[in-house]
DNA sequence: TCTGGGGTCCTAGGACCC
DNA sequence: TCTGGGGTCCTAGGACCC
């Protein structure tokens, strides 16, 4: 029997839920995170939208207001958030075997109605469990399709009666509940298309569902059209089960400052390919091609600007960083000039390939194992004694270019030194 | 002074081949 | 001087997501 009912579980304002599972002084008290290198709002406690401060602004924009109303601000602490994820994920896997894992914060559940009487006591239960279990809030829609339980996911934070949970998989009047919806809030468009669509009078999530199909087709394209039918209760997006691997992968930050010398970009850019050769081997995979690109300050227009990078293709495919930190700073040295503020630099592996795809057909196959078996012991040994407990010398010891991260809590769960202390 | 860092999929067009 | 049609593969760019 197939399974045609999907549930979207979404973690309430997750990174600032995050916090307040280990500091208790936050709770019902206004809460902002900030992206990396503290530049802009990335996540904001219900307390914090109250008090105006909207999504994605740049940090020194809205310093004043956060001052005045002596609001939290927080670094975001990936390590942490991460961690608190995999906790509500496998919470949540307990529930049904389906399940896919979407975002740090979201996953979408399905399962098959004739098991369940009642969805919105499930849902509830739900919420519950996660909540008594992590201490992350979570709210829950349920729909015949993803499209639509995004859906109801979003009346359930507009509407507290809800109480968490929002079933519409027999909802009576559902074209009125879509035209609630504007056309920009519909998962699958975007800016652009919420444009194009606009203009030609398809308002809400009502008008889409019912607009010609060949319309679509023609200006949106197949995932366009994947939208349109999701609304009518037509599933066509399915549940992504498996975890597959990156086909690309990318290491880059801004820096705490403008770097100006070779050298120092030097360092970051053999951190950044350092970060991006573990994530690679984390997944068992080796990559073909590398990319290094380095930019200026596009935001301040009056500065002289220069953002340029460029791909090299490996003539073996290889995930041994000091080979990938070789070719990365081969790059580096043609594309870098001098003269410029520097103010960001990334590296992006491609062509990504199954470790095991080359290890039989290499001829040098002896000093491929003796390589891997040392990356191998250098990620275990950063996994429990932390990161970069062992680190390459190009990436410098000072990195007076790291981004800052002047608000960060503690790693509580994932770093003995950070463990929450209690006084008795 | 200060403006994030990742990813995915699809499509159009060019290169190349027979 | 004329100069087909169909297929594949690759890449860049555009849309989207969190």
């Amino acid at each position: 029997m197939r399974n045609n009912i999907f549930a979207h579980i979404d973690c309430n304002n997750f990174y600032a839920s995050c916090e307040r599972v280990f500091n208790p002084l936050l709770r019902n008290k206004p809460v902002v995170i900030l992206s990396n290198n503290d530049g802009c709002i990335v996540a904001r406690s219900e307390e914090a939208k109250a008090l105006g401060i909207g999504m994605g602004v740049p940090y020194f924009k809205v310093k004043n207001v956060i001052d005045q109303n002596k609001i939290f601000v927080f670094s975001s602490n990936y390590t942490l958030y991460g961690d608190l994820s995999e906790r509500v994920m496998n919470v949540l896997s307990n529930f049904t075997p389906n399940i896919e894992y979407y975002s740090i914060d979201e996953a979408f559940l399905s399962f098959n109605k004739i098991y369940l009487n009642n969805l919105t006591d499930y849902g509830k239960s739900i919420k519950e469990i996660v909540l008594k279990n992590t201490g992350i809030p979570v709210s829950v829609g349920i729909a015949k399709t993803k499209t639509l339980a995004k859906i109801a996911n979003e009346f359930v934070k507009k509407n507290s009666k809800l109480n968490g949970v929002f079933d519409i998989t027999n909802f009576p009047k559902m074209d009125r509940l879509l035209q609630q919806v504007p056309v920009h809030d519909i998962w699958g468009i975007g800016s652009q298309y919420a444009k194009l669509l606009m203009k030609n009078h398809v308002l809400s999530a009502c008008d889409f569902k019912n607009i010609d199909e060949h319309w679509v087709k023609n200006k949106m394209g197949v995932v366009g059209l994947r939208t349109c039918l999701e609304l009518r209760e037509i599933s066509c997006i399915n549940l992504e089960e498996t975890i597959k691997a990156k086909k690309g992968i990318m290491s880059s930050r801004s820096f705490g400052r403008y770097v100006t010398e070779l050298d120092e970009v030097e360092e970051a850019v053999s951190q950044y390919t350092t970060r991006a050769a573990e994530k690679l081997r984390m997944q068992n995979s080796v990559c073909g091609s590398l990319y290094v690109f380095i930019q200026t300050n596009h935001h301040k227009l009056h500065e002289k600007q220069y953002s340029t990078g460029r791909t090299i293709s490996l003539q073996e495919p290889t995930s041994y960083t000091p080979e990938l930190i070789k070719e990365a700073l081969y790059i580096l040295r043609k594309i870098f000039k001098k003269g410029y503020k520097y103010i960001k630099a990334g590296v992006y592996l491609s062509s990504i390939i199954p470790g095991s795809d080359i290890q039989l057909s290499m001829y040098k196959n002896t000093e491929h194992t003796k390589l891997n078996s040392v990356m191998k012991a250098v990620d275990g040994l950063n996994l429990i004694w932390g990161r970069d407990t062992i680190k390459f010398a190009s990436s410098g010891i000072e990195q007076k270019w790291k981004m800052n991260m002047c608000y960060r809590s503690n790693r509580y769960t994932t770093n003995w030194d950070e463990l929450l202390m209690i006084r008795i």
